[in-house]
Formats: structure tokens, sequence, C-alpha cells
DNA sequence: AGAGGTACCTGGCAGC
DNA sequence: TGCTGCCAGGTACCTC
């Protein structure tokens, strides 16, 4: 579920409820995410007070003065600061609990989410150390795009769904930067040129952070900490809106499915 | 090395 | 009402 945007509006959400604040509670209900919980989570999170609240890619890094709390929304996860006292629902697997009596409690339907720990530097995680760069980030732009592209023969939708090369952008936001920058998904990344992925850099920048200052998208499951849905779907120019009018020419949005995922596109302004 | 498919899990919805 | 099949925002891991 969750793309940068939407962590990114949960961890500014969170923010405010954990840092400087020390945990006095962890009840974990379930463990089987995608990797297991660690059996000694609980005791190695209480008593820790949380430094930061931190994100890579679609990973938010919770800094305690013992070590990090790495954790994944997955496809259906997300995060909310409760009153302590709020009976747990179904799959509210996870509740952090601090002293001022307000609980981050983690609820994920589908269990693709994970929550790990981790002594070491976040980079250093064999999950982290492999990443591409964040999208916001001043190093991200048209000509890393470009060069890394070179003699790519995948589809530029997976390209750009893939981590390694470019970190946090999902099914939503890559279908929706591709519509803006004009270029169709199926292109294969090395057949893209210069001027286009400069187009495309922006596009995802520009998209983002449009996303971000929404709240993020919700189609289903996401909420905020504070419990609201994010405002960017009423923003969303192609995905999810086969069958209806291009936002820019009017031609009918069409879907098809590639890589057991659906894309959708402009079959007149993308190219 | 790169490309593609599979697996993990639950819920909602369309169609019958 | 209830069943079946399909679809969903992610990504590590496997095979070719």
């Amino acid at each position: 579920m969750p793309e940068l945007p939407e962590v990114e509006t949960t961890r500014r959400g969170i923010r405010p409820a954990l840092r400087g604040h020390t945990i006095t509670r962890v009840t974990i209900r379930q463990r089987q995410l995608r990797w297991p919980v660690p059996g000694n989570l609980a005791a190695l999170l209480t008593g820790q007070q949380i430094l930061e609240v931190s994100r890579r890619a679609k990973y938010l890094l919770i800094e305690t003065t013992n070590g990090k709390l790495i954790l994944h929304l997955g496809m259906s996860g997300s995060l909310r600061v409760i009153p302590a006292d709020t009976p747990p629902g179904k799959h509210d697997h996870i509740d952090l609990c601090l002293e001022h009596g307000q609980c981050l409690r983690f609820h994920d339907p589908r269990r693709f989410g994970a929550m790990l720990w981790t002594r070491e530097e976040a980079s250093d995680h064999p999950l982290l150390r492999t990443l591409g760069p964040e999208p916001l980030d001043k190093g991200f732009n048209g000509n890393y795009l470009y060069q890394v592209s070179r003699g790519r023969k995948r589809r530029i939708r997976d390209f750009l769904l893939d981590g390694h090369v470019v970190a946090g952008i999902g099914n939503i936001y890559a279908n929706e930067a591709l519509f803006t920058a004009g270029i169709h998904p199926m292109r294969a990344a090395g057949r893209i040129g210069r001027e286009r992925y400069h187009r495309l850099a922006e596009a995802i920048d520009q998209t983002l952070r449009a996303a971000i200052q929404a709240g993020g998208t919700s189609l289903k499951d996401f909420r905020r900490a504070d419990g609201r849905p994010g405002y960017f779907r009423q923003q969303l120019k192609v995905y999810g809106r086969a069958g209806k009018a291009c936002p820019r020419c009017g031609t009918n949005i069409r879907t098809q499915q590639a890589g057991n995922r659906s894309l959708f596109y402009c079959p007149r302004c993308q190219k």
C-alpha cells in the first residue's frame, strides 16, 4: 500500500508523539509478519528513549538509545497514535506505549509489513544497504536515471518500481509520474533519452511532493497517524481511472496487466 | 547481470 | 445470501 508519500506522511504524524519520549510497555499480539518479530523486541525497547523518527525509502526508522527499530508498512500497514487504553481491534498487531499515556499502534491486515531491530547504522542493514537514492534528494536527477538505464530492457514502469534504482516509488506514483512526463509505461528504460529523463525526474519530484502535501493517497486501508485518510486520490490523473478521460487530451485512459500488476496510461499523451 | 515469475496474507468486490 | 475468482499500495527470493 503505502509508498513514499504515505510513509513520509506517517512519519510526520507519529514523530511528535515519539521523539524524546520513553517506551514504557510493548504489546505484541502477532509475531508473524513478513519476517517474525524478534522474540526479545519487547525487552529491547522497554525503558528506551526515542531519539528520532526518520525514513529511508519506505522504511521507518525509530532510533532509540539502544538501537533502531526498522519498520515497514508492507501493502496494508498503518500506524496510529492512540490513547493507551484503546481496546485493540482485528489486525492490531503491535503497540508501543509511551510514558505520556499514548501508544503507537501497528495495524496490518495482510501482514506484509515488518518490524526488525538493528544495532548497526541503519544504512548498513542488508535491507537498506542496496537501496537506490531518495527521489527527493538532490543527488537524484535525470542524469542519474539516464546513466543507470543504459542497456536496460525492462519496461520503465518496472524500472521505477525497483527500489535499487530509486527508493520509495510504488505502482501509483510510477504510473502518475510517467503520465506527467509523457512517457509510455511499457517503453524499455534503455530506450529513453536524456531529455525525457530530465522531465521524468522532475515529474517524480513534483508528484511525490504534491502527494505528501495532500497527506498521501488512500485507496482503501491507508490512514494517517490521527486516523484521517490522505487526499491525493482526488489528484490522480491515470491510476485507477481506466476508461475515464485523460485530464490533458480527453482520450480514454487505458489499463493493462504487466508483470502481474496494473498499469495505467493515456495512449495519446504517452509515447 | 538482468529479467521474469512466485511467494507471503487478508479483505473487498464483481459476477453468478 | 453465499460462493468463486480476481484484484490490491511491496519486495525478497528463486530460476532461467
